[in-house]
DNA sequence: ATTATCTATAGATCTATAGATAATGC
DNA sequence: ATTATCTATAGATCTATAGATAATGC
């Protein structure tokens, strides 16, 4: 047995010494993303997935102890890219001069332009959260990274904010775009009457409809 | 081969004359919805099913022809009931005298109260939606009636709306209600600040950002 | 006589492993 | 000599059906 990397007791990834193991991991990991995304966790097969990363099943369990330990690995590396990305944006010093509204903008547009093209997390997320604590804990704290460091921005800009209760207020605003951002990047079957209209007019309207509830002064 | 009922062409029903066998049927379509809530359309295993509606499998199959046509039924059953609701409550006899914010409070409310003890439809109808578009376009015209019925009743009040476009505005409002409503209802793996604060908080809020938003006269 | 139910099982997947073969690094 | 890969297959489900048995309605 060699050397690995636990993610929990149980699922163990192989750590490949050799520069080729890391090339098939890593294409393993990348096919897996896609057909979770593309077919749901359940219905992208183990041979499906070998057959995109062009490997064998074998060498799929050669690096993954079990089919669950694949789908933790993918959550798992695709956590890691996102949280860098959080810690990155809700830096205080990336902010300065910065208005209430220009967080928000930034904030929409981002996700919007980062997310659009690999909706597999939702999908991943949710079938692995609904079975292990540990996932939904894991994501649960990359949530609270993200909606505390924006809270903490918006109420650092507090005087700006006319809502009797800021606190209160930035929460729920966030809950909303929150909201708004995942109906959208997440299509339902049933899509909703602004599925339609341009990323423009969604962006501007949902900025509109949280200064005006902010009661941001000088608008 | 007896009577059916076409849900479409390859997924019949039987139509049972027997009281029993409607007993039956209806227990396997509530054992189904129930089981699909719990673990996911895939997991749920025909024999689950046949267990917990306490029959054997080949009952299953008699009245369904297969696991995609049992999931149709259970999808076809809801909609149903929900449609009737629907239609009943965008009724705007009903609503004489009703202000804007009247409306709005009555459907957070209602969602909340009827959808929290049923999170089936959900799940369900994204799985079926996911291959089949027949699925897909019944689930967007029930969305559609109730998008409809709901800007028609806000429309008919444009008059308190002092927004400068009131047509797109109620589009919104009401993409905005119902995301929240979404999310609130199908809690994601990653919870939200507002997860834990009561109904109450959350309506009076979801109100007041509405209002805002719409510059109702007279707040 | 017809309709509904059950039991038992065939056939199709799909996960995971064992054992053989190939490629790398010392 | 060790690490990585492949092939082939055992074992576990799970869907769906065939055929026997029981319950209903005329």
């Amino acid at each position: 047995m060699t050397r690995s990397r636990w993610i929990s007791d149980l699922h163990w990834v192989r750590t490949g010494q050799q520069p080729r193991a890391q090339a098939t991991q890593e294409a393993i990991l990348e096919a897996a993303a896609w057909l979770i995304a593309e077919k749901g966790v359940e219905a992208a097969s183990v041979a499906d997935v070998a057959a995109r990363a062009d490997c064998s099943v074998g060498s799929v369990y050669h690096h993954f102890r079990d089919k669950r330990t694949l789908l933790y690995a993918v959550i798992d590396r695709m956590s890691e890219q996102l949280s860098e990305t959080i810690r990155d944006a809700v830096d205080p010093t990336r902010w300065a001069g910065a208005k209430v509204v220009d967080i928000l903008r930034a904030y929409l547009e981002f996700s919007l332009e980062t997310s659009r093209p690999r909706p597999i997390f939702q999908e991943a997320g949710v079938v692995a959260a609904r079975s292990d604590a540990r996932v939904r804990e894991h994501l649960a704290a990359l949530r609270g990274m993200l909606d505390d460091g924006l809270a903490a921005l918006l109420l650092a800009r507090r005087d700006e904010i006319g809502h009797p209760d800021p606190e209160l207020a930035t929460r729920f605003v966030l809950d909303q775009l929150g909201a708004l951002l995942h109906v959208r990047l997440n299509p339902l079957p049933i899509p909703t009457a602004l599925d339609g209209r341009p990323d423009a007019v969604f962006i501007a309207e949902a900025i509109r409809a949280s200064s005006d509830y902010l009661r941001l002064e000088g608008r």
